[in-house]
This record gives structure tokens, sequence and C-alpha cells, in this order.
DNA sequence: TACTTTAATGCGAACGTTCGCGCGAACGTT
DNA sequence: AACGTTCGCGCGAACGTTCGCATTAAAGTA
């Protein structure tokens, strides 16, 4: 492919200076005459130049280009996020003349590391985006030792300094466990993830908050922990409806919506009707459970906020050579209430 | 950040010869004497020596890099193969030393083809994987004109000649049909994009073929075309449902699962037990709608083999400057049977 | 012995920028 | 009139590679 390129040195030529000048002045460093700089605007917009950003790259020592890397999901969870997460980036990045270097995740830890390193050492990217963090998360600490530009989507342990962006996830379910308080429930479950997951620990938090600030004590038998996905939440939903009937729960919040998928399909199969005799509420507003029935009552994670935030975080610690001033941001989920809880039909529009 | 690399003449000076050397021995572009290789590998992996990206880019006019911008999609429509497909193109590249760029669509033409333009004019990328071509495409004609290399995932107008890789629509759709046929149905209806897509236009062939095999003449009542979105398969469903009994369809396909979904949903409103009384089936096999209820039949894409082919397509058009052999790959959707056709349980492992 | 071939390595240049320094001319000041 | 200051621009070097050609020494041939 004949990638014919316009250089400045044919800049240089057809505007009568050297090509130095023309560097210098577009890129605002010197101050020419009002005629010279006209002649080289002449030509390069005639000839319709642009600076080549491999060797502009080489001599700054920049690349402009911030690597990421996240773990495929399950195949029967879509990674419902990721789509807007990306873009939000995209867009956020190039406003400032970066863009996005995806790369395969390793399941491999020290592969996976030797690429963070490589895509570094070998001048590709300026530094790394990283999420789906959990408790001592290697990348971390083998960025933070290296010295390598990162931000996270997600915290760590606690205590640990690094710079981090995070959805609220206790705050979300504290919002989904007053509403079911508000609604008039008392006994009110929750399925979760191990003990071992930050995530899920930060969002049982907020159940544990919202029971107490409504006068609930807990219950052990109401809290239930496995993998997260629908299947669990189907079983695990079915013994919780097992339970006596002084200490049956009639409200159910699940870490994710794939949980609480399967909690409908448990409630339903047993004749309950969702919504009004039982109500469940969900985590993530994956797109399709708006289309369940009944319509599902989850938090939403203001995902393009954290995309629009979380670059220029990085683009600051890059340039600047130091952890930006807000270093660690946590932003709100939003609750959305549909038929689930309330019993509301869907909204045909 | 110091981001203190090891260079060519670092190695070279700890391995006594000229950098030159290091380069060549590396890249087997020489043969040198045993101990001589011996000391320049030895001295490789004790700095730790990694090319240097930028600087290589910039010396062979490559970059290494292919270029990928994909639309955003609705909001409570989920992109379910993204993921999936950007796992295998990055896997698939990373074989070959590729990475990704990523970066944002624009809505306006005019600038999303100056993005193009200027990515590869800058040395960025090699070439571009696009997506969500329909008819007309005008990143297909910009490209091919500029000689900038492409590989598209999916088609347009027929006769354009291009390199493509496609899932053959049509056929699954066909597969559907016949699966509808099997079950016993004679009146099947459609819910389908406007006649201006082509992807539409693809996947109703195989509507037609299907029900022309089977003998079953046409009822242009049966075919409804709209906005792929949930409210519109709601909507439409109850408009074929309530045809006179002697055309009323017993089973319908749609062209995606959020038609599907909103079918479902009036099916249901009606009394319809789905499944038995009315079969319904999708395509694209989002990952919920396995979890529906009834779980979703519909018609499954293929997509991370789309993705290992697609990059090493277009990895050989940018190394040999021509259209590589196989330019035009049609891959065979499969069709997954659940119980909106068969009636069948949700299977709870 | 002289002459040619082969093997092993070095050298200079180039890719297209940016950066620091320098220099002449014009201008203002004493 | 002599001197400092500012303005406008050029020049050489560098970023870290790869590439073509040159060079040296060893080995083979007549």
């Amino acid at each position: 492919m004949a990638k014919q390129r316009v250089t400045l040195k044919e800049v240089a030529n057809s505007a009568g200076v050297s090509y130095q000048t023309v560097s210098k002045v577009l890129n605002k460093q010197i101050q020419v005459s009002k005629e010279t700089e006209e002649r080289i605007r002449l030509a390069v917009s005639q000839l319709g130049y642009r600076a080549h950003y491999t060797a502009r790259s080489l001599r700054t020592q920049q690349a402009f280009t911030i690597g990421y890397s996240w773990p495929s999901s399950h195949i029967d969870q879509a990674n419902s996020i990721l789509d807007r997460f990306l873009q939000s980036m995209l867009v956020a990045a190039e406003k400032q003349g970066y863009y996005l270097l995806c790369f395969p995740y390793s399941p491999d830890t020290n592969t996976h590391l030797a690429t963070y390193s490589e895509l570094f050492y070998t001048g590709r990217v300026d530094g790394f985006v990283i999420s789906s963090v959990d408790y001592n998360d290697p990348r971390i600490e083998f960025l933070r030792l290296k010295e390598i530009p990162l931000v996270s989507f997600g915290r760590s342990n606690p205590g640990l300094d690094f710079p981090w962006i995070d959805v609220d996830g206790a705050r979300g379910i504290e919002l989904a466990v007053n509403h079911l308080v508000e609604l008039g429930h008392r006994r009110i479950a929750a399925l979760a993830w191990p003990e071992t997951s930050r995530v899920g620990n930060n969002r049982m938090e907020g159940y544990f908050r919202a029971l107490r600030a409504a006068g609930i004590s807990q219950n052990g038998a109401w809290v239930i922990r496995g993998e997260g996905r629908f299947e669990f939440g189907y079983h695990a939903s079915h013994k919780l409806l097992d339970l006596p009937a002084d200490i049956r729960p009639s409200a159910l919040i699940t870490l994710n919506d794939a949980m609480a998928t399967g909690a409908i399909w448990a409630a339903k199969e047993r004749g309950l009707n969702v919504g009004h005799d039982f109500a469940i509420a969900g985590f993530d507003d994956a797109p399709m459970v708006r289309y369940l029935d009944p319509p599902l009552t989850t938090v939403h994670q203001p995902i393009w906020e954290v995309g629009q935030q979380i670059i220029p975080m990085l683009l600051e610690i890059i340039s600047s050579d130091r952890p930006p001033e807000l270093s660690e941001i946590l932003v709100e989920p939003k609750l959305i209430i549909r038929g689930s809880t309330t019993g509301a039909k869907i909204n045909m529009k």
C-alpha cells in the first residue's frame, strides 16, 4: 500500500522555511511573522499535512495511547457495561489525542503481567486502565513497583494507596434495601458472593447498614453466598423460601442481575406472584432485565461517568508524573424501580 | 515516570559488538559465530532488552496495530457479541504481534472518515476492521479508494468487491423456520427490519426459502417490518395475533432477540402458552434469553470464529498488499432450541 | 604465491519528528 | 554612536530502530 504521506520537509519546502520552523509553528513553540505563518498554514492545508504519530512518539517518548484489558465474561452472563465503558473511555481519550490499545487478558498472572511490562517498555502505551480488581490484585503491586501509570476501575484492599474510581456498591444495595423497607418488608434476604470477593463485601455493607438503620435485626439464614450465576440464584432462592414461615423472607436482594433472574424463576415455580407476594431486586441493570417477567428492579451503575472521569485521572498521572489531586473517586449508583418489587406492569410506551 | 528502557546500544556494549549486529541477530538477518550469538543472547536476557516498538515502527513504516470502531448499541439492547468479538480478535492479533486500537465511532460520516484517514496516515494503524456495514457503506468506498487495508464483518451491496466475512443470516433463519415446520407449524410469521436493511433482507431470504421448500405459500400479512426493538416486537405480535383465525400464525420468527422478547410478552398477555400454543424463535442468542420465560429458541452466531478468521485476513492484505486468497467467507450459524418453540422447561443443571 | 570466494561484523544513513542553542537583523536605550 | 534586547528563524542533534553496503580476516582455488 503506498502510504504517500506528507512530511514536514515538504511543507517547509513549499512554504520556503526550514522544516524545524514548521514544526515549532504548528506546536506553537515560537513566534514568527504573520506572513510566514500564513505561508506555512497554507502549505499545510494544501498538502494535507498531518504530523506522523510514530515519529513524534519516538522523539517525545510518549505513546499517546492507553492500554486496557479485561477478562471475558461468562458466556451466559453478558458484560453489559463493557460497551458503554469502552465507548465512554474512547470519547474521553480522543478529546486529548489519546486512543485505547486493547490486548487480551491472560488467565496466567505472570504472562499477563509480562504483557503489561512489554507494552509499556516498548513504548506502545503510556499507562493502563485496569478493571475487575479484587483483593491483592497482583497488577496493582506490579505496576506501582515499576512506576507505570495506572488507574483502576474498582477498589482493592482497604488502605492500599493507588488511584481508583469506583461505583459505591454499598450505597446501591442500601438504596435497594431502603426501597424494600419502604414497601413494608421486614424479612429481607440477600444472595451474595463468597466473602473472598471485595466487591461483594462492599455491596453487602450496604445491606447490613440499611437493615440496621431500619431497626431490623439480621438473621444468618437470610444471607446465602455462592457463585453469582443464574443457577445459584435459583437454588438459593428455593432454600430461602423453604425457611419456616416466621422467618421466611418476603423480599430479596441479590448482588447481580443473573442471580435475581434465577430467583424470579424459583419464586414463580412456587406460584408466587413476584412483586406482590415476594419482592426481588438485583444489581447491574443489564439491558434485558427490563423485559423479564416481571421487569427487574435493579441498581444501575453510571458507567459512562466512570469512563469520563477515569481517563482524565490517568492522563493527569501520565503527564504530571504524580497521583492526581483527586485519586479516589466514588460515584453514586441509581436505583431503577420496576415490577419485581412493586408489582407494576411493564411500560409499553 | 522513569522509563529506564534498555536499548540496542547497551546490549551491544555488554556483548562487545556493534548495535546493528545485535539488531540483525535478533531479527535473524545475518549469521554470526556461535560465541558471538551466545554473548548477545546472554546480554539480552540479562538486561531484559525489548525492542522499542515506536522506533521499529518508524523505521519499518508499520504500526503493528489494527484499528476498530463500532457504533454503541441501544441502551436497552446489549451488544451481546461485542465482548467475544473483541476478545477473539485480540487473541488472534496478538499471535502475530498485533494489537487493536479502538477509537470512538462518530455519527457524522465525514468526521468518522477523517478519523480513519488520520489514524492511517499518521502511522498509528496498518488497517481496519469494520462492522455494522449496510448498503452503500461510505467507509468501504473511502478506504478502498485510498488503498487502506480493510476487512469487513458483514457484507454490503451485492457485487461490491471487497474482503469480508459474514455470518450466513439467511441460513440461520432457514434453520429456525425448518425447525418450526418440523414441529408441524404451517402458518409462520416474521418480524423483520425495513427493506433498507441489508442484514434484514439477507435473513429474510432464509425465511422465504424455507417456506418455499416446505411448500407453504407466503402470506403478505405474515411479514411485518419495523425498528428491531422490544416495543415493536410487542405491538407487531399483537397485530399478528389479531388476524382472522384461518390465517393467524401459530409460529413466529424474529430477526433479533429483542423483538422476540416483545413477542413473548404479547403472547403471554393474551394467555397463550408460548412454546405450546404459539412458537417464537429469535436471532442472536443474547446471553440472558436462555433465562426468559420460556427460554428463547434462537440463532447463535459463531462470533469467536469470525474474530479468529477476520484478523488473519486483514494481516494478509496488510503484508502482501493484495486481497487474501479467500476474500469472502460465510460462516454457518447454529440454531439453539429452547422452550419458546418446544415447550420444554428450562434446564436447571 | 596471487587471486577469488565466503564468513563475520561494522559503519553510515534513514524513518519524521522535537528540542536546545545560536545567529543575524531590527529595535530601543543611554 | 555604541550597546543591550528582542524577534524571527535556522541548524545540528537526538529518539531507537532497520537496512544496504563496506570492510576485514579466514579459507579455498588456480
